[in-house]
DNA sequence: GTCCTGATCCTCT
DNA sequence: GAGGATCAGGACG
C-alpha cells in the first residue's frame, strides 16, 4: 500500500497541471471527502511551491451540529457557502488555521476538511516553516500542514481551480479507503464522516 | 461591552 | 496523559 503511493508521487509530480474542476467540488460531500483521497494540493508563494497528496479528510454537512454552518451563515463561515471549490480557512484555538474545502452548490454550508498530507514537493520549505524534519511531522494534522504548505489565512474564499492554491488531479491509485468517525469535536461524533487512506503513516493520529 | 468556547499542537511529566 | 498557549466569533446583557 504505502510503496504505491511512493510511486504515484513521481507520477503526480509531472501532473500538476491537470486541476481538478468546479464540477468535481460540486457533488455530494461525503463524495468528495472520499474521493479527494490520492489528490494532491498544491500551494505556490514567494517562498516556492510546496505540495502533498492529501492521505485524510473529514466531511461536514450543513444539518451537522459539529459544522460551522450548521448555525446559518456568519461572517466567518461565509465562505462555507459560497460556490463550491473554494477554500474555507479559519482560526482554531487562537494558535492554528484549518484548510477547507467547499462543497455543493452556492448557499449550501458544506465543506471537506483536509486533516493530513503526505509531503511530495517543497519539502525541504516545509521543514524550515515547521521547524521538524521527520516527515511525518510536517503535515500530519489539520494546523500542521496548514502551517507547511504556507497557507494564509488571507486565501479564504479564494479559488482553488486557479493559480496559487489549487488540487491536482492524481491517477488511480488503488488504495484502500477506511470510513470512520470524526476526531476533536464534541457534537456529531457518531457520524462517520472521516475518510483516510489504510495504512499510511501520514495520517494524523489518534 | 464581557465572557466562553473551540474541527489543535507542543512541551512537559 | 495532562495542561498551557492564544484569539476570533458568537452569545448574552
Amino acid at each position: 500500500m504505502k510503496k504505491i503511493i511512493t510511486e504515484e508521487n513521481k507520477i503526480i509530480s509531472a501532473q500538476f497541471n491537470r486541476v481538478l474542476p468546479v464540477s468535481f467540488y460540486g457533488r455530494d460531500t461525503r463524495t468528495v471527502a472520499r474521493e479527494l483521497l490520492g489528490h494532491v494540493l498544491v500551494n505556490k508563494n514567494y517562498e516556492g511551491m510546496t505540495s502533498g497528496i492529501i492521505v485524510e479528510t473529514e466531511a461536514y454537512l450543513q444539518n451537522d451540529p459539529a459544522c460551522h454552518a450548521a448555525r446559518g451563515m456568519t461572517k466567518r463561515n461565509r465562505a462555507m457557502f459560497g460556490p463550491a471549490g473554494r477554500a474555507y480557512i479559519y482560526l482554531i484555538y487562537g494558535m492554528y488555521y484549518c484548510f477547507n474545502v467547499v462543497t455543493r452548490e452556492q448557499g449550501i454550508g458544506e465543506a471537506v476538511l483536509i486533516r493530513a498530507l503526505e509531503p511530495v514537493g517543497g519539502i525541504e520549505i516545509m521543514k524550515k516553516r515547521r521547524g521538524r524534519d521527520k516527515l511525518t511531522e510536517l503535515c500530519s494534522g489539520p494546523g500542521r500542514l496548514v502551517q507547511a504548505m504556507g497557507i494564509d489565512k488571507g486565501q479564504n474564499g479564494q479559488d482553488l481551480t486557479g493559480n496559487g492554491l489549487f488540487i491536482g488531479a492524481a491517477g488511480e491509485c488503488g488504495h484502500e479507503i477506511i470510513n470512520t468517525t470524526r476526531v476533536g469535536i464534541s457534537e456529531g461524533k457518531e457520524l462517520p464522516l472521516r475518510f483516510y487512506i489504510a495504512g499510511n503513516p501520514y495520517i494524523s493520529k489518534r
